[in-house]
DNA sequence: CGACTGCTTGAGTCTGCTCAATAAAGGTGG
DNA sequence: CCACCTTTATTGAGCAGACTCAAGCAGTCG
């Protein structure tokens, strides 16, 4: 019951920050408490449900045959989990990120609750949507950015989405996923991570909270400039 | 009149190709014929059509401030065009690789339609499902795989559209994209690709066609191999 | 209080990039 | 039809960013 109450609060949370739309879909699903690196879906395995993430981090990720990952997104709470499944298998997998409460809801279930509510069926295309951009700049990372850019765009992501100003124009980001877990997503080695880290923090960019649990951004400026030219020198004139 | 028998031609083939349901919009659309490089989206302008490839390829991408582009995906006839675009703006930009035909339909009037054909949206959706799909698999490319490995991928997908068989098992895969522009589909620079399908062609995995206009896969089973262990040794034995 | 997991840091290697020179095709205009 | 020019592909040499392997060090949890 203490659950069910937290998992409540969690829905009125989410059901305001969820996705036009999507947010009612709580109503209709079963919350679910996930303990680390436990699965909420399996790559080829029937698509039955989709999920809504309450607290917590998701990651969603393809792996290949030789043990290779690569984590394809970061679920924050609001955020849809397989929302974008075309066929009746799952095209990746995904699992919890540390701690974490769903809303599950089966697909067919979804499919009578769209017959009542039409608009509906506009909030999961426009959740789709959001998504695909989301994969979109991501490519790009991966295609075309240094490790520091792909580091200063992560951290800019995780701040837009879980970032706490700190009225001096700090703002502490918290971070759930471990080092290995970011340089799946970044396409780097963990070992690249925790050095790029190392070289944002010696620059006062950031400051990385010890033991390891996220960064305070200090200079948002020069975090942003990061992003685009992370092989700029510091002090490189016109 | 000759160029609008052909647009009707290939509106034919496209509905039959097209995801389900998307066909029929070649109905309510416009045929518009494009010059190589020619632009049908700008990232960042208003985002007020979406268009269905009739012939040729489209390329849609994103770039850096510093000039680095990272193509998104190549549009191959009967896919749609910049459907996935969530806000009032393009996400990416899109252009003409080679000659192309396109059908053009305006946000508004797909809006309308939709409204006479409700099944519409759910190819919609489905549509963008399906990109969704094919970026992930793209983000585990960039993120995880070696340059050897990216061009099996990308030589099995382009097989897999516009692949024809040759009864001998051979099969020709026509590319009407330069190998500048599969380098920045693949993150890798032109010369990188030159090299990597130069190695393909020597051991008789492909044949590279001269000039440059697409290859023969020899021994599809080596290039699936290739796929996923781009770096295990040829004669590796157990 | 150990055992374990995750992070840091160093040394050496390697894949893929950059820069550069050459060659081959295709397009243009005389 | 041919000479010229541009664009694209090939190939080499050298470099560098990121990886691998390895050792050492917290911090955490039984």
């Amino acid at each position: 019951m203490g659950a069910a109450v937290i998992g409540a609060r969690s829905a009125w949370a989410v059901r305001e920050n969820a996705p036009a739309g999507l947010g009612i879909l709580d109503a209709i699903g079963v919350i679910r408490h996930l303990t680390p690196h436990e699965s909420l879906a399996v790559e080829g395995d029937a698509a039955d449900r989709f999920h809504l993430v309450m607290s917590g981090v998701v990651a969603a990720y393809k792996a290949t045959a030789d043990g290779r990952r690569q984590i394809i997104a970061f679920h924050f709470p609001g955020d849809p989990v397989c929302l974008s499944t075309a066929g009746t298998v799952y095209d990746h997998s995904a699992e919890a990120v540390g701690h974490v409460t769903v809303c599950s809801v089966s697909r067919t279930r979804v499919r009578e609750y769209t017959k009542q509510v039409p608009s509906l069926r506009h909030g999961l295309l426009d959740a789709v949507r959001r998504e695909m951009a989301a994969a979109h700049e991501r490519l790009l990372w991966l295609g075309r950015k240094t490790a520091l850019e792909r580091l200063a765009c992560f951290l800019l992501e995780c701040a837009s989405r879980v970032g706490e100003p700190q009225g001096n124009g700090h703002q502490v980001v918290p971070l759930p996923m471990n080092q290995q877990e970011i340089g799946d997503y970044l396409g780097l080695a963990s070992e690249t991570v925790s050095r790029t880290l190392t070289e944002l923090g010696r620059d006062g960019t950031i400051e990385v909270l010890r033991p390891f649990s996220g960064v305070v951004i200090r200079d948002m400026q020069r975090l942003e400039a990061t992003t685009d030219e992370g092989t700029l020198q510091p002090a490189a004139g016109p």
